[in-house]
Formats: C-alpha cells, sequence, structure tokens
RNA sequence: GCGGGCAUGGCGUAAUUGGUAGCCGCGCCAGACUUAGGAUCUGGUGCCGUAAGGCGUGGGGGUUCGAGUCCCUUUGCCCGCACCA
C-alpha cells in the first residue's frame, strides 16, 4: 500500500475538524498547560514557508503535552485591525472589514492544511466588536484608575477624589504629569473643569499634550517603537516630532515592576537583556540649581548619575523644547536663542540623527549658581540634551562626559578635569574610576564612593535628592486612523467623559472614505451624525498594540459576554506556559502586553503578574535567491562556473522552477515572456546558479509557499522538515532541496509496517537490540522536546529508523510506541498508521512504555591511554561494567578510580552512562 | 560607541557539556533492480596522500594528561540600542 499523503492528510485533518478533536474545556482532574502562538495580522500575501515555523513547534509540543497527560489549551486567532488593509481601503474604497475577513479565510486554509491542533472554538480576532469590547473596557478601566508609587498599585480613582476632598494632594505619591500642590479646600473651590484637568493628571489612560511621532505620509502617530531611524516601520515614511493632544497610557508608572518581574519569567537572556536597555533604568540624583536671568530666580531642576562630578560643572545645558528655554533667555539673546530652537523644531528625528556627530548650540544669557561652588556658570541650549528624558536640563562637566567634552570644545568652554591623573586633553574620562580631586569634601575618594557620599550630601544640604529615572516614556495610544478600536469616549463642554460600561462595545461607524477630512482630522469625523447621548465623540482610533495586549488573557472565555474572563476560566488556565513568537515584539507587545496584564491584576481581574512564563524565540527563514546570469546586451545566459569569462547581469530567478540550483530551463523560457528565446552557455550539460540568502519576498522570486509544500510532499514532510532546518531559535534560509530527507523518512516509516503490500505486524516479543533502540528514542525524543531542540529529535527518529530497518524490526511492542513519539512531528501519518493498527481513534498513550535507561547503555569500547606522570581522568563508566572489570585495571575507590605501579593501564574501556573520576 | 550572539566538511547541522570531532540529512561518487527514474535498495564520502601516515572546529596564544567546548587576544559576520546625562 503506497503512502498517499494528500489522502491521509485530507481524512484526518476532517476527522479532527468533526469530532472536535482539540477542543478543550477546563478540567479540574488534570493538570493545565497553556500553549500560545503570536496570533499573526492576516496580510494579502499569504502564509510563506517561514511563518509557520513558530507554529509547528508550539504545535508539536502542545500534541507532546497532550500525551502526557495534560489538558492543553492551543487556540490562535488574527491580530486583524491594522494598517496595510486600511491602506489597501484607501486605494480601492473595499471595506477594511471585508479585506480582512477574506485575508482571515485565507490564513485559515493554509494553516489547516499543515494540521494545526487548535482549538478553533476559541478563535478571536480583534476587530470583531465582541472582542473589542474588552479593549475598550480595559481602557475605561485604566481611565478610571491612578498609580499610587507607595503602594506600588493602581487605584480606583474615586479614591483619590476622596483624599482629595479630605487632605488634598500633598501626601501623595503617584505618577502622574505636572501637578501643583493644593489643599482640601483648594480643591473644593476649583471649577468643574480644574477639577477634571486634574484628575487627567493622575488617570492610567489620559490625555495629554505631548511631543509625539507624526507621520504625515500616514496621516497619524506612531509610537516609539513603531518607528525605526526616523522611518515608520510599516511604509518607511519619514517621520517628525510634533506637539500633540493625545490619549496616553502610563506605562511608566509600572516601569520598576516591569523590571523586577524580568527575574521571574523564563525568556531568553538576549530578549530580557533588551527589555531591561528599553525601559532603562538609572540611578542618580535630581539637583537644583538656582538660575537667574539678570532679573529673575528660579529654582531649576537637573538629573545626574554622576552628582561626584558636581564640582568639574562648567556650564549647563537645556533641551531646545524645554520650558526653561523662554524664561531665561535674556532679551540680547533672544534673537539667535529663537532661530535656533525653531531650526530644532523643524527638523525629523531622521535629520536629528544623521546630524548627531554634529555640535551645535546657542547661549541664553543666564546664568547658574553651582550649589556646592558657588561658581556662576552659563546656561545654553543644544540638541543633544532630550527633552523627554530627566528634566530636559543637564549640568555640564566636559572633563567626565563625552558629549558636554565635543560641546565644551566647539564653543570654547573650559573643562576642569576631577580624577588624579586623568589626562582630558584629547578626550574626557568618562568612565567610573579612580581617586577624585579638586572635589572639595569628596576629594581623595574612589568614584565609587563619591557617587553615593555626593548624593547623600546634596540631601543633607536641602539642594536635591536621590532620584531613579527610567528611560522607558508612556505609550501613545491615538491614532488618526479608521481601521482600528474607537475609544468609548465623548466630549462634552470640551472634557473628555467615558461611556457607560453598559453601552460597550463602540462600534466602528461607516465612513464614505477612509481618507483624513479636508481639515484634516482623522477619518472617524467622516461620520457626521456619530455621537453619543448628541455629544461628539473622539475620533482618533487605539492602536494596533491595544488588541493584542490581553488577548491570551480572553482564550481562556472567549464566549463571555459578561467579562473578559471568569474567575473559574483565568483561575484554572492561570497563564501561558509557553509563547512561542518572533523577537520584533520584543519592545513592542512584550512590554504593553506585560503592562496590560499587571494593571488587571492590581485591579484583581487576573490571579498571575507575569503573563508569559516561558518564551521561546524562533528564528527568521530567510529566502534562498537564485541567480542567472545574463550577458549584458544579450539573451545569452552563462552558468555560475562560466560568468566570469564574461561581463554579466545578475537577474533573481523564481526559485520554483530551480531544482538543487540547476535551472529549469523549458520553465525559465516559458517563466517570462522576455526568455522564451533565451540562449545558454552550459557547464557539463547544465544551467548552473548562483544564490544568496536574501529576505523572503515576492520581488527576489525567493518565496516558496506552504500550500505547495504540502501538496508536494505533505504536511508531516512539511513539520519535519522545518524542524529539521536547524535550532528552533536560528535564523536559518528556506532551502527546498532538502526535503526530499524527511519525506524518504516519511516513507519508510510507512513502509516498515508493510510486506509485500500488507499491513503486517508481528506481536512476537521485542529483541533486547530492538528495545534498545526504542528507549534510546524514547530519551532522546523527550528529553529533547523539553528542551526545544526539535532538530536533534527529528535526527533521532532517523537513526532510530534506520537501526530498525537493519534489524529488520516489525514488532508492534516497537513500532506502535514510536508511531506515539512521532505523532506530535507528524500527526497525519502517525494517526493513520495507529488505526491500521488496529486502535479506535487518535493516537493516545494509553499504554506508552516508561523510558528506561536500562536499554540507553552503549556497547563498551576501548579508550587508549598514554602516561606522564599524574592524569587526572573523568571518564564514563557503564553500571554494567562490573566491579571486577574495572579492578582488572584499576583500584576502585568509590567514584574515584585510583591507578597504582602495580597494575599499570594501558586501556581504559570506556562506556557512556556513569561519570567517574580516575586520578593516576 | 554600548550591549548580546555566532564562526565546525561542498551545504544545513551534531557532539554525552572538558573525554574517539563530523551523528543525522542534503549533495556528490560507485553499484543493484529497472525500458526509464526526480522511485527503491547497497556501499563510499572532512582534507592531503597510491599507501603507511599526516593535517584538521576563523587566526594567534594560554590552562589541562586531554580543548570545538574554559581563559586571553585578534579577525569576520549577525541582532538589539543609540546623544538616556
Amino acid at each position: 500500500m503506497e503512502y498517499n499523503f494528500l489522502e491521509i492528510e485530507k481524512r484526518w485533518q476532517e476527522f479532527w475538524a468533526k469530532n472536535g478533536t482539540f477542543k478543550v474545556e477546563t478540567d479540574p482532574s488534570k493538570p493545565k498547560y497553556y500553549v500560545l502562538d503570536m496570533f499573526p495580522y492576516p496580510s494579502g500575501a499569504g502564509l510563506h514557508v517561514g511563518h509557520p515555523l513558530g507554529y509547528i513547534a508550539s504545535d508539536i509540543f502542545s500534541r507532546y503535552k497532550r500525551l502526557k497527560g495534560f489538558n492543553v489549551l492551543h487556540p490562535m486567532g488574527y491580530d486583524a485591525f491594522g494598517l496595510p488593509a486600511e491602506q489597501y481601503a484607501i486605494q480601492t474604497g473595499q471595506h477594511p472589514a471585508h479585506t480582512t475577513e477574506k485575508n482571515i479565510s485565507r490564513y485559515r486554509e493554509q494553516l489547516d492544511r499543515i494540521g494545526f491542533s487548535y482549538d478553533w472554538s476559541r478563535e478571536v480576532r480583534t476587530c470583531d466588536p465582541s472582542y473589542y469590547k474588552w479593549t475598550q473596557w480595559a481602557f475605561l478601566e485604566m481611565f478610571a484608575h491612578w498609580y499610587d508609587l507607595t503602594a506600588q498599585k493602581a487605584k480606583p480613582i474615586t479614591e483619590l477624589i476622596s483624599i482629595f476632598e479630605k487632605e488634598g494632594n500633598t501626601k501623595i505619591n503617584a505618577s502622574c504629569g505636572d501637578i501643583t500642590l493644593f489643599t482640601a479646600q483648594e480643591w473644593e473651590k476649583m471649577s468643574e473643569s480644574e477639577k477634571e484637568s486634574t484628575l487627567m493628571q493622575y488617570r492610567i489612560a489620559y490625555l495629554g499634550e505631548t511631543s509625539v511621532n507624526w507621520c504625515a505620509a500616514l496621516g497619524t502617530v506612531l509610537a516609539n517603537d513603531e518607528v525605526k531611524e526616523g522611518l515608520s516601520v510599516r511604509g518607511g515614511h519619514p517621520v517628525e516630532q510634533k506637539k500633540m493632544k493625545q490619549w496616553q497610557l502610563r506605562v511608566s508608572a509600572y516601569a520598576e515592576r516591569l523590571l523586577n518581574d524580568l527575574d521571574k519569567v523564563d525568556w531568553s537572556d538576549s530578549l530580557k537583556e533588551m527589555q531591561r536597555n528599553w525601559i532603562g533604568r538609572s540611578e542618580g540624583a535630581e539637583m537644583i540649581f538656582k538660575v537667574s536671568n539678570g532679573s529673575d530666580e528660579y529654582d531649576m531642576v537637573i538629573f545626574t548619575t554622576r552628582a561626584d562630578t558636581v564640582f568639574g560643572v562648567t556650564f549647563m545645558v537645556l533641551a531646545p523644547e524645554s520650558e526653561w528655554v523662554e524664561k531665561l533667555t535674556t532679551p540680547a539673546q533672544k534673537e539667535a536663542v529663537d532661530e535656533y530652537v525653531k531650526a530644532a523644531g523643524r527638523k525629523t528625528e531622521r535629520e536629528r540623527i544623521a546630524e548627531t556627530k554634529k555640535v551645535s548650540g546657542v547661549f541664553t544669557g543666564s546664568y547658574a549658581t553651582n550649589p556646592f561652588t558657588g561658581e556662576q556658570i552659563p546656561v545654553w541650549i543644544s540638541e543633544y540634551v532630550l527633552a523627554g528624558y530627566g528634566t530636559g536640563a543637564i549640568m555640564a562637566v566636559p572633563a567626565h562626559d563625552s558629549r558636554d567634552y565635543v560641546f565644551a570644545k566647539a564653543y570654547n568652554l573650559p573643562i576642569k578635569p576631577l580624577i588624579e591623573g586623568c589626562d582630558v586633553s584629547q578626550e574626557s574620562f568618562d568612565a567610573k574610576e579612580g581617586v577624585m580631586c579638586n572635589s572639595g569634601f569628596l576629594s581623595g575618594m574612589n568614584v565609587k564612593e563619591a557617587i553615593p557620599a555626593a548624593i547623600e550630601e546634596v540631601e543633607k544640604r536641602g539642594v536635591g535628592k536621590r532620584k531613579v529615572n527610567f528611560r522607558l516614556r508612556d505609550a501613545i495610544f491615538s491614532r488618526q486612523r479608521y481601521w482600528g478600536e474607537p475609544f468609548p469616549v465623548y466630549y462634552k463642554d470640551g472634557i473628555a467623559h467615558p461611556m457607560s460600561i453598559e453601552d460597550l462595545p463602540l462600534e466602528l461607524p461607516e465612513v464614505d472614505k477612509f481618507l483624513p477630512t479636508e481639515s484634516g482630522e482623522p477619518p472617524l469625523a467622516r461620520a457626521a451624525d456619530w455621537n453619543y447621548k448628541g455629544y461628539p465623540i473622539e475620533k482618533s482610533t487605539m492602536p494596533g498594540f491595544a488588541g493584542s495586549s490581553a488577548y491570551y488573557l480572553r482564550y481562556m472565555d472567549p464566549k463571555n459576554d459578561g467579562t473578559l474572563v471568569s474567575k473559574e476560566a483565568n483561575g484554572y488556565w492561570q497563564d501561558v506556559d509557553l509563547y512561542i513568537g518572533g523577537t520584533e515584539h520584543a519592545t513592542g507587545h512584550l512590554i504593553y502586553s506585560r503592562f496590560w496584564n499587571k494593571f488587571l491584576f492590581d485591579l484583581g481581574y487576573v490571579c498571575k503578574e507575569e503573563p508569559f512564563k516561558k518564551l521561546v524565540n524562533q528564528g527568521m527563514i530567510q529566502g534562498r535567491s537564485n541567480f542567472v546570469y545574463r550577458i549584458k546586451g544579450t539573451n545569452k545566459f552563462v552558468s555560475l562556473g562560466l560568468k566570469d569569462k564574461y561581463d554579466t547581469t545578475e537577474i533573481h530567478v523564481d526559485v520554483n522552477i530551480v531544482n538543487n540550483d540547476k535551472l529549469d530551463i523549458d520553465a525559465f523560457r516559458k517563466w517570462m515572456p522576455d526568455y522564451a528565446n533565451a540562449e545558454f552557455e552550459l557547464e557539463s550539460g547544465e544551467y548552473i546558479c548562483g544564490w544568496a540568502v536574501e529576505k523572503m519576498s515576492k520581488s527576489m522570486f525567493n518565496v516558496v509557499n506552504p500550500d505547495m509544500i504540502c501538496e508536494n510532499y505533505g504536511a508531516d514532510t512539511l513539520r519535519m522538515y522545518e524542524m529539521f532546518l536547524g535550532p528552533l531559535e536560528q535564523s536559518k534560509p528556506w532551502d527546498t532541496k532538502g526535503i526530499d530527507g524527511v519525506n524518504r523518512f516519511l516513507k519508510r516509516f510507512w513502509r516498515l509496517f508493510f510486506e509485500n503490500g500488507n499491513f503486517a505486524l508481528s506481536d512476537a516479543e521485542p529483541t533486547p537490540q530492538e528495545l534498545k533502540t526504542l528507549h534510546k528514542l524514547i530519551g532522546k525524543v523527550e528529553s529533547d522536546i523539553e528542551n526545544f531542540s526539535f532538530n536533534t529529535a527529528v535526527s533521532a527518529f532517523m537513526i532510530a529508523l534506520n537501526e530498525l530497518y537493519d534489524l529488520k524490526c516489525n514488532k508492534r511492542a516497537v513500532l506502535e510506541p514510536f508511531i506515539v513519539l512521532l505523532s506530535s512531528f507528524a500527526p497525519h501519518i502517525c494517526e493513520e498508521l495507529w488505526t491500521l493498527c488496529g486502535h479506535e481513534g487518535s493516537v493516545s498513550a494509553a499504554s506508552f512504555p516508561e523510558y528506561c535507561e536500562e536499554y540507553t547503555i552503549e556497547d563498551t569500547f576501548e579508550y587508549p591511554v598514554s602516561f606522564n606522570g599524574k592524569m587526572r581522568f573523568k571518564l564514563l563508566l557503564s553500571k554494567s561494567l562490573s566491579a571486577a572489570e574495572v579492578e582488572a585495571v584499576v583500584r576502585s575507590n568509590e567514584n574515584t578510580l585510583r591507578y597504582t605501579a602495580e597494575s599499570p593501564i594501558k586501556k581504559i574501556i570506556v562506556v557512556p552512562g556513569k561519570i567517574i573520576n580516575v586520578v593516576i
């Protein structure tokens, strides 16, 4: 009987769907295991062979855990709001919902062909109103809460109001915007709108003026992680800084917890490090400098991590956007300052980056007083100081900070070294080491002691305080687009009000066009009579990360209309045990999601503080492009080895008409009309193509489609081959040519069960050799799966199969366990063989043999040894190696075998299994 | 510039974690069965050498009886961050 994978795979996929094989319910009698994939954005291009890599790995793990007796939650859904569908709508007028729907069904078809064990009854789509109801709900909860830094917890805003009423805000330690202190009486006297704008400074979801990344081409703002090198990640359009009023999430309030709790999760070190850098905690001090513009005097606060260098401050620098600029600019300097600030404002982020090396700045005309030396020092403005970090103002210590140094050299400002023996004639001395000098009470101290000593003194003198700063900013939450979640917010007398939770979801209105209005308002402004109880509704929509921040919770209880996730469902499924996805979400989704989860945790809606216990980043699968070489000015193509003889142009050729780097010449002639009459210069009768590893993309003709692989080789082959390609976490190019190996393996595996075309298994007792092969396989595959080393597990299957062929083994007691082991990787063929073995339904591990170490012992082998003097040996000795055998060559002493002069050793018999030290 | 990672046959990789380097697969070579093979099976395949033998994990050095693995140094590639005071 032939291995007809097309028929087998289709039949079993239907069987699983019909029987709801992978549907799960909460079941307290079984341990739970939650395996999650990062759900895809359903793009119009469909899946290429690189996309399912992580899905295959997670599916293997899910099936494995099921066999191990776990109740496995393994859901899938779609991150369905997004820019491409909207861009497509702008071009074609087709509604994004329609495009999205179409793309989703294409994705679903492709996913189904690969044989995933998803519980599709739990599917979620972020663009579905019954789903985004809970995105909007979470936003309203954030609106209704503030963050208490003392308690490190989100609390209801109603509690804050009663505190205000009782004692004002003087004792409150909250994460908030710029506020002035007030008493209970002053709070009482505030108008309704004053009270609201005060509360807005405290809310976790708040509306505030901020400098945003504005992308004019897309007509919307972008988050920091959506911008790379001054260009939008999606589309690559230029992005500039602009001040706008935007909804924001107070992610920065959670910075400390987001940082600390990284220690609790099992993620790769590199990913944790990326998050740590993104959060960017730095300890230092805020210091107050008295500044004067000649008429008025102010207290200006700066942040520094090097309080110890305060004796070397020779000037101060403000960011051009700093609010101090206006106050400190003297009339004489006004013109120069205005021009500088204007020029800086005009620049895009990209231009600023490009000019990083250039130094520019302007003097304000004002002077500050060094709180320790009393010296008068000039206050400058320069772009190298960022408005968004610290207080937007710094004390400059050119001797010990390279940026200050460059600036001081450019504008001829004094440089005052503070560390004994350091040379600052060519560059600054940035290292935090050495002995301080010229530094008053700090002189003579080591830098490491001087830093805390300086901060202590700052606090003692009342000129500042210890302070921890974070780079993590609040998340800009407004997008001026159509295809996103609407904000459940309306405006009354210019004040933002939350809608009632009962009125959720607030659905997207229909619009005639998906473009901004002529007056520059977001597309939603086109819905003329869209209102809430007669009041206008917020016109921007939420960003992409809104819908993906809590989807893993919704999977636990996807149909619940009363709450995001019930206490029971959340209590059972708890958190994601294994999350598989790409690194590209390291500083976006994976931060927002953790923030969102912590917020819901504070409110008591979820029981776990961290959402993703273990995270594995699968590597990217790149394309492997092929090239042909055309002699310039002709239609003649020369094979790779001959191309240097001519002046040629390298041209991408479709990898699907190249086999093993050999061009299918007929297919090439048919591929494009231009090549119909192409001529070829061959080597050894063949046309050899060049190749390169590049991103998989249509324009490089290197896209390989999973459907095509399923059609030609089968889903089981695809699954195993993707795993066999190399370590899961490593990036690697796709190369179809190696696929025959795993395909051959499956065909041979199938044939093992047949004799003369008939299914035939022997019920005879297996031989020790056969059992050894089986148990070696069990041990290897189980440990490999647990360690996510899927490539070596596939090798182990191949080795075992080779051995079974050598042994001509067709014993049921060996092959049935083999099926069980393999079924995670190649489920279809295993289901089929399992049925042929006479079992009802899907593969199960009910009578699976336990891994037995006894059968793992390799044959002993002799290890040649040469001695010269003292040796320490660490040997792998078999437990089957009898004491007498060992005694014959060395004298045993517990775990140490001691060589003696009386028993000269020429050889030691070595067997893997146990480590024993041999001291000679 | 800072941080993280990687380097092994023609190719993808493996190596019991300091113990016979190159498992498994691709490709290639030879053979069998075949009208045929993009089917199947058998054998071979790190490099040099007819062989004996020698050389071999990017380069150099070190520790060790022993190093792909540990340490120092150097080169090359990949990823992340980037004026964060």
